[in-house]
DNA sequence: GTATCATATCAGTGATTGATGATACGATGA
DNA sequence: TCATCGTATCATCAATCACTGATATGATAC
């Protein structure tokens, strides 16, 4: 995959930017936006499963998306920067305008086959 | 994985992001923000096979996140709207400061192994 | 101490991903 | 026209991902 080096930090940017791309991690990164949250507010407002959305809990914190507080037997969840909204604000402003092309994409990061091709 | 309705747009903006979530798309990205290339241009400057670039291009191009202009035989990309370039300053500034937790991060979007434990 | 609540972890699995190599397509120049 | 260059597409495949269900851990209440 090259990259041994990767003086630019390309392979952590990727993984940042991949921590994102799951529609459940997002799910639940875009409803810590409003606030603090706890594990089990959490699976209520994303309606996934307990150990789900324990599991991308875990991995968002792992990459620094997220900060736990813990808080007795239960655990806060908040947004560790605020630059984790900016950048999925950014995001939304930028589909704004190319939301077409992106619904569009069935190539990779697709939602029902791969490599599905555009029209012929 | 829910989301039926998905008022809010979150598989979309998954989308988006995943598109930057793979170190070979975000390595031709990145490249092209030093300015457009041809395809072949990209395939030195990232040392991707030329298919692969291809692959990745044509998803980058459906989600519109770079646009390609024929130029003879060859293909010019560059990126579609300068907040791709934010989008990507932006991750940069805040790996800056939680790079480290990125880097130890295992879970999905890992590099060797699927849900890696954190240290025991 | 025991029961219960809240969260985390684990094993297993189907589906998706990203890569490769071969090939097709289209445009240019000889 | 033919050869060649640049790009796109295809078939295939190993590896990874996200999910489920069961279980472990840890904290509070009784």
């Amino acid at each position: 995959m090259l990259f041994t080096t990767d003086s630019t930090g390309l392979a952590v940017k990727a993984k940042l930017f991949r921590g994102l791309g799951d529609p459940s991690r997002l799910s639940i990164v875009d409803t810590l936006r409003g606030g603090p949250l706890t594990v089990s507010e959490l699976v209520t407002a994303t309606g996934l499963s307990q150990s789900n959305v324990s599991n991308h809990l875990g991995c968002l914190r792992d990459c620094g998306l997220v900060t736990a507080e813990p808080q007795g037997r239960r655990v806060l969840y908040r947004l560790s920067d605020d630059r984790v909204d900016e950048l999925i604000a950014l995001a939304e402003s930028l589909l704004a305008d190319v939301a077409r092309g992106v619904y569009e994409c069935t190539r990779y990061a697709a939602v029902n086959g791969t490599q599905g091709s555009r029209l012929p």
